[in-house]
DNA sequence: ACTGTTTGTCAACGGTGTTGACATTGCAGC
DNA sequence: GCTGCAATGTCAACACCGTTGACAAACAGT
């Protein structure tokens, strides 16, 4: 075996991610991490685009095990809540999506099961896609764009919310009425319970499908 | 006046991302378009991301004008998919949406649009904010992921589509059966259509809500 | 032990956003 | 008119970035 491995690497990537944030990862950085050559890397990915993805698929591990078997309702809220979790902690993923296919397998994982629990329900085929493509843009694009503030202390976040609160409260209330009144109850709960309503309502409308 | 003016700025920038691709965009790029050296721009924008912002605030000009009076689920609609088509248009809009915000007018004037809809359709105020919260991280989100591939030609935005169906058809199929077998209906229609499924599904089970 | 592939190292290429020093322009106030 | 000052454009340069090609060391198979 090589001093160097794609399962070393991608560890040692998180690290750095976690450490100096998905803005800053470089591969000179990750190159210092492992006290190698960065040009080390191009041996084992062949781009960093193919590194990120590597990175990514790692932190869905896990994301379809010990699912609730209940109701297709039930499970596919649990994986698209873990996907997000998955993504918000390291927020990097989130950003590096693009619309990417999955090719990995835990992402692999994720749509096979998402899929077969659609079709278990009773969606036909065509019905199963879109319900699968919806799910997942939901999923994935609430996470891109709550995963910037996901990554700051709670404290900070919450100031951050206020700001905007207080930004739409002061408004010029004659051409903004309605978010002037609504300024104190703009961004309510956490994002993570937003997404769980918006997600809700969306398997809502889904459901209305298939009855 | 000088030579050089932040509208003229965002106009030739808007010029070069239609030419290159959001991905192609440089500072140095807008330079030669400008016929200017590249860092002059930096006297009317402090950074790339200011630049950035303010091409955002630019696309977003008209997306609540002569919208539909008929009912609060058209009018929705319709600000939903010229904000998608806006951001996928320039895409690099996309990418920026991750920063902390600063409210700009058209942004504004889409949440008031949003809000005051929602609140005339009888949702109460915490049933409004949190409407709106889902239907824009859906469209926001959607767009995000969306807009790489929006912005390359049909024809190989088609074939990256096919290549992805034939990467599911080629899984193992016993360990993916569902996706082995579902692989030509996956990625259905267009994107922008997806994107309009998703969003009706949601409105559908938002409506549901306020019955 | 010889050979050929894989892996790590190094220098370098072409690109990026951004900054500071310098030259030029335009415009106020006298 | 002129002067002085701020705004604007130009240039060179910095510190990065992802990536490639040539070369050396280590390993594998025969």
């Amino acid at each position: 075996m090589s001093r160097l491995t794609p399962d070393r690497i991608v560890a040692a990537a998180i690290d750095v991610i976690a450490d100096v944030g998905p803005e800053q990862f470089s591969v000179r950085r990750l190159g210092d991490a492992l006290d190698a050559d960065p040009t080390a890397i191009y041996r084992h990915f062949r781009s960093k685009d193919e590194l990120l993805r590597a990175i990514g698929d790692r932190s869905l591990a896990g994301v379809v095990d010990d699912l609730p078997a209940s109701s297709w309702r039930d499970c596919i809220r649990e994986v698209c809540m873990r996907i997000r979790a998955a993504n918000l902690a390291r927020p990097a993923l989130a950003s590096l999506v693009r619309g990417a296919p999955p090719r990995h397998r835990n992402e692999l994982l994720i749509t096979e099961t998402i899929l077969s629990r659609l079709r278990e329900a009773g969606f036909d085929v065509a019905g199963a896609a879109m319900a699968y493509h919806a799910v997942i843009e939901l999923t994935i694009g609430s996470a891109a764009i709550d995963s910037p503030l996901a990554c700051v202390a709670e404290s900070e976040r919450d100031r951050t919310y206020e700001e905007w609160r207080s930004d739409y409260a002061a408004l010029d209330a004659g051409a903004f009425p309605v978010s002037v009144q609504m300024a104190a109850s703009l961004y309510p709960q956490t994002a993570d319970q937003r997404f769980e309503y918006a997600l809700d309502r969306l398997l809502d409308g889904l459901s209305l499908t298939v009855m």
